[in-house]
DNA sequence: CAGAAGATCGGG
DNA sequence: CCGATCTTCTGC
């Protein structure tokens, strides 16, 4: 396979740099899952969408620090998860310094599109609250790359942020390799 | 403390 | 197009 390397990305990556940087840097890595059997999850991450701080009004930081945004305050490289619809799990990742609070929405992996089907199968839920993806055992990034085209859209469902943050162009999605006719 | 809404998905 | 299903935040 292309460009697995098996190395896990270390902290800084997700500290040293803003989520509209990592949103795209993210795709192509590969997201690992390992349950308490031991029993691996490997895929590439294949859609994200960034949600920078609080001026975003699509993020959940908009409203500032509450119990739910706490964590994506702190440093980067924690999971952020929290329950949509009463239904979903999400999974985002927590990127940048301290007191900055964006995060990576993990939309689509190549074997599973969808926020809430992410989660679903990687059996997301609140005891990944915070969980720092640079010494757990149940999940993290590894570096890899993978070939194709990086297509930026507008982000899924926040219509409710208004005109102006519903059309940043935030989201990423990978175009796969053309197949030859 | 009640009420509304939500970074979604699947079924009809 | 609508219902599911429950946490979070707002406003009274």
């Amino acid at each position: 396979m292309e460009g697995i390397t098996n190395s896990r990305l270390p902290k800084p990556f997700f500290v040293n740099h803003d989520s509209l940087f990592l949103a795209s840097a993210l795709i192509g890595k590969t997201l690992v899952r390992q349950f308490e059997d031991g029993h691996r999850i490997r895929s590439r991450i294949t859609e994200t969408e960034a949600y920078l701080g609080v001026e975003d009004l699509a993020s959940h930081a908009r409203r500032g620090r509450t119990p739910r945004t706490e964590v994506m305050y702190a440093e980067g490289g924690q999971v952020y998860v929290y329950l949509i619809y009463g239904i979903h799990w999400l999974l985002n990742i927590v990127t940048g310094a301290e007191e900055s609070p964006q995060a990576v929405l993990i939309r689509g992996l190549e074997h599973c599109s969808g926020p809430g089907r992410v989660g679903k199968w990687l059996k997301m839920d609140s005891s990944f609250y915070g969980e720092p993806l640079d010494t757990s055992n149940r999940i993290w990034v590894e570096d890899s790359s993978i070939s194709g085209e990086i297509i930026t859209t507008a982000r899924i469902g926040v219509d409710f942020a208004g005109p102006i943050w519903k059309n940043k162009p935030w989201r990423f999605v990978l175009r796969p390799k053309q197949k030859s006719r």
